[in-house]
DNA sequence: ATGAAAGCGCTAACAA
DNA sequence: TTGTTAGCGCTTTCAT
């Protein structure tokens, strides 16, 4: 039913403990525990005495036995689909960050986008008897059952990014629509009106939202919506440079494309550079994700950033407010992306300072 | 001398414990323990009873008393500079998966680049008495005498990539001067005499591996070295771009540019073809890292692969050695990096196929 | 095949 | 201010 380290340490040295400070000090264990945590009620000489042995014998307090005393714990789970990618990299790094700063350990794991996997890490980290977990769910994981028992056991638990449809755990989730609403609205400021969108897979929620935004800031600003500037597919390079060849040959070609992410964007560059359009002057472009790569294309390309430090911050802070009983209600917040402007939309009359 | 967690989980429910099993089965709770954990001298019957109503009541064992019990953990900790880099990331990621097949868990803590924060971290995973360290230690930490205590503990240790100098740990490098020689034959082969080196750092050990790299393979395929053809400097990309226009100046220019990893090469890419030097016709560019970008840039650029698998895997497996006592001296293994060609340093008698 | 006893290292409650 | 007692949940003896 849970599995069971194969693999363990037996170790090699008796630990110092608190007795063995005690011993050398001719004091009682508890006071020597006392001193060490602080409490008030031990006389600083002695405290004095006890952190000078502690130290000096190599003393390590034993999480295991405090933990197991105290029924709590230091450490926090981490659930991401894959840790190998800018945007969660990024989030557990700052996740991580944020943790240490508040004295928490963090548990990584990676469901690899198998929602078997994902299960097997709930089921880890229970037995790890983490404080609170924080999850951004596999692409495959609508049904949500594998935290059913995280919450009954009443672990604080955050989604964020990929969240589950469940309406009992605190979520932070991107408005990735806002943030295409805002790109698009930039394009049309910039003068664009020939707007074209090479959008993601069409059951993808993020990518639908990105399309919603996109129809929303034609909409506001009273540009009509061309079925034949708009296509779906999916999240890869390739893509974006086969959608670039099917725009250009349009009767009336569009005067901007709006990928869906930067790697898509990336392929619809190469094409239009490879075709002799300049970009922006004939076609602005602009991605999503502010990817690395964002800053390295020649022009350096428009996107949008989905402010990684600022989901980490509102993960954590939900988290640590759960942990703390502060907050028992889930709540659902949403992250406001930057449109990040570079070379790919300069506007008409800056043109000339990049040339 | 260590940090207590300022904050943690009280934990709201009772826990299922063997004993609310063993009182519901009438049985005593060492027999539901044995059951629990596929102990021979239990009834095959009374085990099935047992894993019944333990999952029926939704019991997980606490790791805290098992491994206060037993006096070892199933958890590893993993040190690196900083998560949010691709190396270290898809190190991360690999050895997070490796360390799951085996029924591990990973701690993860960054240094970021300070050594004072990596000895907190050390002292954090003696305190969560992890069986095993691996670590990749911090750019200025030359002395690590913070990780003589995890020595003395006996707690097996790991180094890899940005390793400490002591003797008494075990260590994975990446031959990165064996990496470099390989990059630069390869552009000797394809008919390149003279061979421009845009360097890293001149005090940093990987920078200064890959030059002796350069050096040995112009020798050894009789090319002459020229001072004028190599530039130290640092690994940014405008870094790059200004040491391209400085060997464009020269009276003999380069037929080929290997820059000291991939940004640098992303930066005199951009130069070169701002410039109108067409790439690799005129010029061949070549990287280190093989960086996420290099399969995306026009052309798509040549690079080094530092070969994060099996590295994970060579740490993975010395640690899981000295975790199980099979090895108790400490070894070094070298990882050799993969050279992988591509559009930036294609043969000259190649090259139509991608025009 | 099962039960009883003991203890891992720590800390809260109570006593002195 | 310090010491005593007890127990967190588990597993390893040893006894039955």
């Amino acid at each position: 039913m849970h599995t069971y380290a194969k693999i363990s340490w037996d170790m090699r040295r008796k630990n110092i403990t608190v007795k063995d400070i005690a011993r050398k000090l001719n004091l009682h264990h508890t006071t020597v525990s006392r001193a060490l945590r602080n409490h008030p009620d031990v006389n600083s000489k002695t405290r004095a005495r006890v952190l000078k042995t502690a130290k000096g014998l190599g003393y390590f307090p034993n999480v295991f036995a405090a933990n197991l005393r105290n029924n709590r714990s230091s450490t926090i789970g981490v659930i991401v689909p894959v840790l190998h990618h800018d945007f969660f990299s990024s989030i557990v790094a700052e996740i991580t960050n944020m943790a240490a700063a508040v004295g928490l350990s963090v548990l990584i794991c990676q469901s690899n986008e198998n929602i078997n996997q994902e299960l097997q890490n709930v089921n880890a980290l229970i037995s790890n008897r983490v404080a609170g977990m924080v999850a951004s769910i596999s692409q495959f994981s609508r049904n949500s059952d594998h935290f059913n028992r995280v919450m009954r056991l009443g672990i604080p638990l955050v989604f964020f990014d990929r969240v589950s449809d469940r309406t009992d755990a605190s979520k932070v989730i991107i408005d990735y629509q806002l943030g295409a609403f805002d790109l698009v609205s930039h394009l049309i400021s910039i003068g664009c009106t020939r707007i074209a969108h090479v959008g993601g897979p069409q059951q993808v929620v993020p990518a639908q939202l990105r399309f919603e935004g996109y129809k929303a800031a034609l909409l506001k600003h009273g540009l009509p919506f061309r079925e034949e500037y708009v296509i779906f597919g999916d999240f890869e390079a390739e893509y974006g440079l086969a959608c670039a060849r099917r725009l250009l040959s349009l009767p009336q070609k569009p005067d901007a494309i709006f990928a869906v992410n930067d790697q898509v964007a990336l392929g619809v560059m190469i094409h239009l550079i490879s075709e002799g359009i300049r970009i922006p002057e004939d076609i602005a472009i602009a991605g999503f994700d502010n990817d690395k790569v964002a800053q390295f294309t020649s022009p350096t390309l428009t996107s949008v950033d989905a402010n990684s430090r600022q989901i980490s911050r509102k993960v954590i802070d939900l988290l640590l407010r759960q942990i703390n009983s502060i907050a028992a209600t889930p709540v659902t917040e949403q992250v406001k992306p930057n449109l990040i402007v570079r070379q790919s939309t300069t506007r008409k009359d800056m043109q000339q300072i990049f040339s």
